[in-house]
DNA sequence: CGAAAAACATACCATGCGGTATGGTATGTT
DNA sequence: AACATACCATACCGCATGGTATGTTTTTCG
């Protein structure tokens, strides 16, 4: 009662992570599988068909399933909490990953542009009763959003204490001191 | 007195900007050259020789020149000024191209880790001045920079206005008011 | 001018890739 | 027993690529 489908997409996606789009190719994949082609040539409609369905993948469970969060945060450190553990769940060489695919095929660029969208209203909605006098709303969550693409870029630069640091600030600048 | 190698290099970054490191082949950047494959490896080492001569070049000017910039900027004014030419200045796709590589390419990653490093250390001695009240500079400097990068990578989803909110927001968080 | 060096062209090879066709096996289902 | 389905292997084709070897043109300069 396997899924080897869905052991290729798990496949698809250690590649990725490891080597980038780059490496997304027929052969290598079923290397990595310990297959051959006509395995996966079963499963998918070509290698075309195999990225797409690594996408609608990431798709779904990087923004649907975190924008269906939402739903109704009540109390203030509720909300705090999400926001800084979003910054940490995500996987950040996968998000760069992508956003490195992102840049030079159309698809994944109109892909990750609709989840950027969704995300960047997510935050606003998260944050908007929190961020403190004079600042707008939709502003701010484009500043958090663009802070956390930076972070995440930063990742393997700068060390926890530093990138502790810097969500520590923007917090403080942002949102009305905690109760 | 032509200089061929720097029509080479020239054509590298055009080609690298336009469809990525993944496009930085010997063929199509012959093609692009209108010329042939004999050319090119007279003028380089190969195509990891070509790419180091790109990185190379990359590196002095996106780095050094910058960094030397810094010299004595006395007035609140041009140090305001260069940090936001800055952020216009630099091209977001190339830059974003050169990080999509540096996820996969060691050296690449390391050269990005210096420009990194020696671009955080820039902006710090470059805002220290201006910093408000109570925030470190050390910890301002990177989230300038977190911003700096997010910026770019949205750079092609939001529009020029919501870009220009996010940096002035930024400066009115960080910044003690200009005069 | 004329030789040397620089710049470029052509032909060729080996490798790796996407994709297809075909055959085989194992496990159910009717 | 007969058949269907899922799963996988092998062999093959066409193409693009990195790289080399060798010849040809153009430029430079004594």
């Amino acid at each position: 009662m396997k899924a080897p489908r869905e052991d290729w997409l798990r496949a698809g996606f250690e590649l990725l992570l490891q080597q980038g789009p780059t490496a997304l190719k027929v052969e290598p994949l079923c290397r990595y599988m310990g297959l051959t082609k006509g395995a996966f040539y079963h499963h998918f409609a070509g290698l075309s068909g195999f990225e797409q369905a690594l996408l609608d993948e990431w798709e779904t469970t990087n923004t649907d399933a975190i924008v269906q969060a939402v739903t109704l945060l009540a109390s203030n450190e509720a909300r705090r909490a999400l926001l800084s553990e979003l910054a940490n769940s995500r996987d950040p060489k996968l998000e760069n990953a992508l956003r490195a695919w992102a840049l030079y095929d159309e698809d994944v660029g109109k892909r990750l542009k609709r989840v950027d969208r969704r995300r960047i209203d997510f935050l606003r909605q998260l944050i908007t009763p929190d961020v403190a006098e004079g600042i707008d709303p939709h502003v701010a969550a484009k500043v958090v959003y663009a802070h956390f693409i930076g972070w995440q870029q930063l990742h393997g630069h700068l060390s926890k204490s530093a990138l502790g640091e810097m969500e520590a600030l923007l917090q403080t600048l942002l949102l009305v001191p905690a109760p």
